[in-house]
DNA sequence: TCTGGGGTCCTAGGACCC
DNA sequence: TCTGGGGTCCTAGGACCC
């Protein structure tokens, strides 16, 4: 059986939602910063251009922002993870099988679509994807997935495609793999790359020159797979169905420095509470937990101190109280006053489903009505707005909240003010 | 002053057991 | 004190992805 994957990727994703919004800055450059407004994380083509970088500090472009020669704006996830079902609901009409591979990336199964003109087929996913959703694609198709995204990489570089690049002829794709440098093909980061390049292998079609057991050797049956896959040889399959995550991180760095154990309880107890509603999304449960903290390591001032913490929990939950419960032991037993603290975060891991978890002969805490309890939550919150209703000890203190002095409205996902608390275990 | 966050998979090496 | 091999499990660390 002849396989065919297209990949379908936003363009700039995050700045492309926020020009959804205001039209008026299209052909405009616009950045969307990281957490805290830190670093450059999406550029519009326009900001490219200008020659910001992927990663570039805001600091060095505040200028810029200053006198409205770039459009910045703080991440808004809840509006970009909205926009981004909206573009993955719209690819699933034109396939019978589609993997969401991230929140601006699907692979589609093009398998049965040989026969017709992929090009034509192509286009007309793009043009529809933009008519419905606002937002630009690019598509690549080719036989295996590392060969989709050669494809892909080359439809937004070439001025030829103009989005859509299909590769199904030899010739086509050993072209398209000597136009890519080794460091732009999928799988092959920076310390590969520097191995490669030391072994004569400057582009993605040198690198199917080497043998299986060099290979093997020097990047692992990882390397031997893409290696494979850029000859053509399909080892990586459509995974229609994200399997459950195996770790949940919810883990920020401050908007400023923070000294008092109470401030940085707050914000872990929020973390806390946010892993426990990704285990609820996805129907599981978690035994273990890491709470670590960190000073900031840009600092040459400050003191350093970096601690984490790991238990293990009685029994396995996703309750906000039992795990902000938890949160909170840990963190007490590795904070130390004395230091200018910058992140915190809470690691879960030994995910199990809910419905298979061990329970302890001696277990106190009455799981029943916690679940009801975050079932009414999970309700309240989705009606009323995120957080209108939490535990106590998420407190209401804005100190370590993060700094988004740019955000824009979450135009697609409706948002409340009341905050209602309720306190319980 | 200001530098993101959340994941996956693989391997090597040590501890331990028979 | 020296003499072995083989298996499993766990952890830390390294590589990568978006």
């Amino acid at each position: 059986m002849t396989t065919l994957f297209g990949l379908c990727d936003c363009n700039n994703f995050y700045a492309s939602c926020e020009r959804v919004f205001q039209p008026g800055l299209n052909g405009k450059p616009v950045v969307v910063l990281s957490n805290n407004d830190g670093c450059v994380i999406a550029r519009s083509n326009e900001a490219k251009a200008l020659g910001i970088q992927m990663g570039t500090p805001y600091f060095q472009i505040r200028d810029l922002v200053e006198i409205d020669e770039v459009h910045a704006f703080s991440s808004n996830y809840v509006l970009y993870g909205d926009m981004s079902s909206r573009v993955m609901a719209t690819l699933a009409m034109f396939t019978p099988n589609i993997e969401v591979y991230s929140i601006d990336e699907s692979f589609l199964d093009l398998g049965n679509f040989y026969k017709k003109d992929l090009h034509q087929y192509c286009w007309e996913i793009k043009n529809i994807v933009y008519q419905w959703t606002g937002i630009p694609v690019s598509l690549g198709v080719a036989p295996t997935k590392a060969l989709a995204k050669v494809a892909n990489r080359l439809a937004k570089k070439s001025a030829k495609a103009k989005g859509v690049s299909v590769l199904t002829d030899p010739y086509h794709l050993s072209e398209a793999l000597k136009a890519t440098s080794i460091e732009d093909v999928w799988g092959v980061g920076r310390q590969y790359t520097k191995l490669l390049r030391r072994h004569g292998v400057n582009n993605g079609y040198d690198f199917t020159q080497k043998n299986d057991s060099w290979v093997k050797k020097h990047m692992a049956v990882v390397g031997l797979r893409l290696v494979k896959e850029l000859r053509g040889e399909s080892c990586l399959e459509l995974d229609e169905l994200a399997p459950p995550k195996k770790g949940i991180c919810t883990s920020r760095g401050f908007g400023e420095r923070l000294t008092e154990y109470s401030q940085i309880q707050e914000a872990t107890a929020n973390y806390a509470a946010k892993c426990a509603k990704k285990l609820r999304q996805q129907g599981s449960c978690a035994r273990v937990m890491t709470v670590f903290i960190q000073t900031n390591y840009f600092s040459e001032r400050d003191l350093q101190y970096n601690n984490s913490r790991t238990i293990t929990l009685p029994v396995a939950t996703n309750s906000d109280m039992e795990l902000i419960h938890y949160a909170s032991l840990a963190l007490k037993s590795i904070y130390r006053p004395g230091y200018r603290y910058k992140k915190t975060g809470v690691i879960l891991t030994e995910i199990v489903p809910e419905d298979r978890i061990q329970l302890d002969l001696l277990d106190k805490v009455n799981r029943e009505k916690h679940g009801s309890i975050m079932e009414t939550l999970d309700r309240l919150n989705a009606r009323y707005g995120r957080n209108a209703v939490k535990v106590a000890t998420q407190g209401f203190d804005p100190s370590w909240q993060l700094k988004c002095e740019r955000r824009s409205p979450c135009y697609t996902t409706r948002l409340s003010e009341i905050p209602t608390v309720y306190n319980t275990l």
